[in-house]
DNA sequence: CACCAGGAATGTA
DNA sequence: TACATTCATGGT
């Protein structure tokens, strides 16, 4: 049980991080990485192109989703339209770089045929935010932190993504007790103002932020 | 050569 | 609920 007061300055802290991140890294929809994801507003492909990095980058390194990206590009498959028409063999093999390609190639082919057959890109657009994410919830191989990825970058619905970088920045600021994925979605939900574009940059903010941290880590004491 | 990287599903206790 | 295991590649 914590106090109101305790809670109110766990609010403050969480939005003051976001501004120093923000003035430390800048904004992260300027080249680099999360150029495409942070971008607004985003064409019809750009959106489908990050609906496919979101299965690739499932436990792998960016740079071999980048790889897998661009061959899927030379194929002209970079689209979910043809991937849905695709053979698994052929996405398997292009897709290959990023790891867990037979499992990755499956799941880029169920949701493919999501998007295409009856829901497309469109009609999904129109769709309650807790009703999409519990139908991309049921497709195989898509779990909690791929949805959030998907209805936050692609569909721009305010949903926090929580990932292992996430769970690192509460430990390493001390933000909460508690790291099941509900708890601590509901604490940047509840402590930022609801607004994609914040939820968008801080999550990329963050990963930067940790990412960095990993690289000159010697005097460090956190996991 | 060992270990890790922007997870998820399945099984166990 | 909380862990352990499996899937698999390319980097360091």
């Amino acid at each position: 049980m914590e106090s109101h007061l305790a809670r109110i300055k766990i609010v403050q802290k969480i939005n003051l991080l976001y501004e120093q991140l923000l003035s430390k890294h800048g904004n992260p929809s300027v080249p680099g990485q999360w150029q495409l994801w942070c971008k607004r507003p985003k064409s019809k492909i750009e959106k489908e192109i990050i609906i496919i990095q979101a299965i690739l980058t499932q436990r792998a390194n960016w740079k071999n989703v980048e790889m897998a990206t661009f061959q899927l590009k030379q194929a002209k498959l970079l689209n979910i339209q043809s991937i849905a028409e695709a053979q698994y063999e052929i996405i398997e093999q292009l897709i290959r770089p990023s790891g867990f390609y037979k499992q990755k190639a499956k799941t880029l082919k169920e949701i493919a045929n999501f998007f295409i057959s009856g829901y497309t890109m469109k009609k999904s657009e129109i769709f309650e935010t807790s009703l999409l994410r519990k139908q991309l919830l049921s497709i195989n191989g898509i779990g909690q932190e791929t949805a959030d990825d998907i209805l936050l970058y692609a569909f721009e619905r305010p949903i926090f993504v929580i990932d292992e970088y996430t769970k690192r920045f509460v430990r390493r600021h001390n933000l909460s007790k508690q790291f099941s994925y509900e708890s601590l979605q509901k604490l940047f939900e509840n402590s930022l103002k609801k607004d994609y574009k914040i939820y968008q940059d801080y999550h990329a903010l963050i990963v930067i932020e940790m990412k960095n941290n990993d690289k000159n880590r010697h005097s460090n004491i956190y996991p």
